[in-house]
DNA sequence: TCAATAGTTCACAATATATGAACTATTGAA
DNA sequence: TTCAATAGTTCATATATTGTGAACTATTGA
């Protein structure tokens, strides 16, 4: 299977970063990966979130994370774990993320 | 002229606002609009910005700003003056929204 | 070897975007 | 008043992006 790209934290972009959030179901899958102390794997939200969004459509939402720098996906067996990279990219980027992440929080807590 | 529609507070989303900064454009022209200590008329950026931009795409990115709610758009004559709305939407998204201009700052810095 | 599972890729229909051209609104001057 | 100039919007449409079912690849365990 090809390599799964990560980008080095230099090259991610701001806007790649809120192009990625600006997608209520990325930001939600960014939230509980960061919030889980494990790794998460795809299907997991399969099931989590009661298989409303087509695999496929999953998958491409874990791409756009993977490719903006969010998380880190790695091959486990059959299934790819699936973590933040909000620590490595703390200096550069992590305020910005977790006040977002943040934001959305509030905004979900209030509907 | 058809009225400018600005949402109130309560009716903007995490999403709009993280759609309308996903674009460097966008972004740029909200943190002039911020830094400015005067509104900002639209006619201002085709000039600074030397014309790079055809006006109706400068129209549409001003319009995506302020029905996001991150502009407030007055008739003044014959242009617009842009007023940053930052101040009123602190409480629910000022964090979030000052943490990514700073970013985008930073990242033109390094540049 | 084969079935099961996880995830990706492909194809394409549906949707969104950018921009030149035409249009509306306002002003100031003749 | 009319008219030209200026600011900005809207329209039409070509181009690009997105979402998804179907087919495919990779890995494991039986």
């Amino acid at each position: 299977m090809k390599p799964l790209y990560h980008p080095s934290v230099q090259d991610m972009t701001v806007e790649g970063i809120l192009y990625a959030l600006a997608d209520p179901v990325r930001a939600q899958i960014l939230a509980e990966i960061a919030a889980a102390d494990c790794p998460q794997s795809c299907s997991m939200f399969l099931k989590v979130h009661n298989k409303k969004l087509p695999k496929s459509t999953l998958s491409k939402h874990f791409k756009i994370l993977r490719e903006a720098g969010l998380i880190r996906s790695t091959r486990h067996g059959v299934e790819l774990h699936n973590a933040s990279r909000c620590a490595e990219i703390k200096d550069r980027f992590g305020g910005m993320v977790s006040e977002i992440l943040k934001t959305y929080h509030k905004q979900i807590a209030k509907k």
